[in-house]
RNA sequence: CGGGGUGUGGCGCAGUCUGGUAGCGCACCUGCUUUGGGAGCAGGGGGUCGGAGGUUCGAAUCCUCUCGCCCCGACCA
């Protein structure tokens, strides 16, 4: 390709609303274009690079026996109201109406869409399993687009749906998609963790997320630096070895707190480090209202909370209700004479004797409240997020945390979506039974942007091989007639032999042009100028380090063939 | 959804308080000089000042409504 036909328009200043690197850069490097909120446009460059990485991912869902399909981005309402989702959705889900008054929605995933596909061509466990998957555009209407490709509406994702007769066939697609998400990762030379996480609103048992690790990244990531436990702090836990029991068991008094509505205060009022008091939490779910007790220096986690409970809906509960639903103040709520119907406490109080809690009376605390003699035992389970430098859950090794980005996310969904749309089979025994379904997503222009996310510096993107949007740039350095022809032959010789080269042809002072290919993060550089050709040389270099090597034409190609092919994988 | 901010040429901004008919840098075009890390000089083109309505002799500026975009918050008992 040649630069002064092709299409690219850097930016020297960044676009006012860009928040991450990844997006600054790809607006300046042209690679992108916002056109509204959360919605881009692809230019040229940036398109070479999602396609590239669509390539990887295609040969590696070929390997892993995925089969290539597309679904469409607008979508019936009926298929929706089936698997209920229509209505469990909410506003991320796009909603239009075509010219008769229909409703469809904007697809931000497509298991309605397989699943009706699915069942009407497959009839038996003999034509079992299946997996399927597309490169589509989706839609979610956020409530706060923003980080660019990163965290947008419109977005093109990777989604597999694996079909099957039993359980033993869906652990073993699932692991080939693991195996597959790796591979894929990892040739884009990503910084990655596979976690246990969350189902979240897809639903279903098992799930993983692969997260690149990058310090803007949104989600944190709890790993252990000596076993290979790794999961989304939504989720993961630790090995709590609870509290030793006081020797001497108190009475249960009454203490006069005023002013002391959060942890901290009742702490710095009674002289007591957090950790030794109880802090009170107070969920309105769909099975009513729940009291949630957690030592004190911990956080208190919705997402095991709601799936201890099973609930559809969790939330704090609201002041206006919160009296009347627990018979206590704001800041003084405890389980001691509690309306709440229901207790649950985190075992990282478990063992531990004479707590403080709240008296349900204002300006007042207990001491020396023990559960089962002041109130009713709760009960215990995992109710709290991990901190860095708590024990593994599996070889007790203080956790690390980091930030990550969400990649990939591969789910065993079950038969949620197969039993509410009816998508059966016949097994060996003539019996009718719902296909067990797997899902898994992969974010293209996520990942490439959590790409640029890892790989950059200060004056520009980096890019890994596998994903640039072109392997070499050939920087013509002056007009001279020998300059020109040199660059262009060189550039022809690179082209033939497959090299994916750009020539900067460009009538531009060699400043722009070093400028240029250094935002853009071409992986190699090969410069011609005429000074290094009247001794006959030409010059190279990686962006990564810019160190120039000299050499003659002919071995500078063959290194730099070398080098692309050698970095291909 | 709540709070804050902002909207002026392709990009970044000033001008708004104190109304007088739009300006700077980058980019773009022409010429000359330059030419190995975003050149210099000279000249030039491009803007219904987000939109609608109002006040006024006169509105980017004041008032009302509206739309877009950005930021912060929505684990606190």
């Amino acid at each position: 390709m040649r630069w002064s036909q092709y299409f690219i328009n850097t930016l020297r200043e960044v676009p006012a609303d860009a928040d991450v690197i990844s997006q600054k850069l790809m607006m300046r490097a042209a690679m992108i274009r916002k056109v509204a909120a959360g919605i881009y446009t692809y230019l040229p460059l940036g398109l070479r690079s999602m396609q590239k990485l669509e390539a990887i991912v295609r040969e590696e869902m070929g390997r892993a026996g995925a089969i290539e399909l597309t679904m469409p981005t607008i979508q019936p309402s009926e298929l929706w109201i089936e698997s209920k989702r229509w209505q469990v959705y909410g506003k991320e889900l796009l909603r239009v109406k075509d010219r008769h008054g229909r409703e469809f929605c904007y697809a931000p995933t497509a298991e309605e869409v397989i699943t009706d596909t699915v069942r009407d061509a497959i009839n038996s466990y003999r034509s079992l399993p299946v997996n399927l998957y597309q490169i589509q555009t989706k839609f979610r209407d956020e409530v706060r687009p923003r980080f660019g490709l990163m965290r947008g509406r419109e977005f093109v994702m990777k989604d597999a749906y694996s079909f099957h007769a039993n359980r033993e066939s869906l652990d073993e697609i699932y692991e080939k998609m693991r195996v597959a998400y790796g591979a894929i990762f990892n040739r884009c030379g990503l910084d990655h963790v596979a976690v246990d996480a969350d189902t979240g609103n897809i639903g279903g048992s098992a799930s993983h997320e692969f997260m690149v690790l990058a310090q803007s990244g949104e989600d944190a990531v709890v790993s252990c630096p000596n076993c290979s436990y790794g999961a989304n702090v939504e989720k993961a836990t630790s090995k709590f070895f609870g509290e030793p029991a006081a020797a001497q068991i108190e009475e249960l008094a009454p203490i006069h707190t005023p002013g002391t509505q959060s942890i901290d205060d009742v702490g710095k009022f009674l002289g007591k480090p957090t950790s030794q008091l109880v802090k009170t939490l107070v969920f309105d779910t769909d099975k009513g209202c729940v009291m949630v007790l957690v030592r004190g220096d911990r956080e208190g986690n919705e997402i095991k909370i709601k799936n201890y409970l099973s609930a559809e809906f969790l939330e704090m509960m609201p002041d206006a209700r919160f009296e009347s639903a627990t018979g206590g103040p704001i800041g003084y709520c405890g389980p001691v004479g509690t309306k709440a119907p229901r207790v649950l406490a985190d075992v990282s109080l478990k063992g531990l004797t004479n707590w403080v809690v709240g008296a349900n009376k204002s300006d007042t605390h207990y001491t020396g409240a023990n559960p089962g003699r002041d109130f009713q035992e709760p009960e215990y389970g995992d109710f709290t997020t991990v901190f860095a430098g708590d024990p593994c859950p599996r070889c007790a090794t203080p956790l690390e945390i980091h930030r990550g980005i969400e990649v990939g996310h591969v789910f065993k969904l079950g038969t949620k979506y197969s039993a509410a749309m009816n998508c059966t089979f016949l097994d060996e025994k003539g019996a009718r039974e719902p296909m067990i379904m797997g899902c898994y997503g992969l974010g293209i222009g996520r990942t490439v942007a959590a790409a640029v996310e890892q790989s950059h510096d200060d004056d520009g993107i980096i890019w890994p091989m596998p994903i640039a949007p072109f392997e070499v740039v050939v920087t013509q350095i002056g007009k001279e007639d020998n300059v020109r022809a040199a660059a262009d032959d060189i550039y022809r010789q690179l082209r033939d032999a497959g090299i994916d080269a750009i020539l900067d042809d460009r009538d531009e002072r060699p400043g722009v042009k070093f400028k240029d290919a250094d935002l853009i993060g071409f992986p190699l550089r090969i410069g011609i100028g005429a000074k290094s050709l009247a001794i006959s040389q030409i010059e190279w270099s990686f962006r990564k380090d810019r160190a120039k090597q000299l050499g003659a034409a002919e071995e500078v190609v063959e290194s730099v063939i070398s080098e692309v092919r050698a970095a291909r994988i």
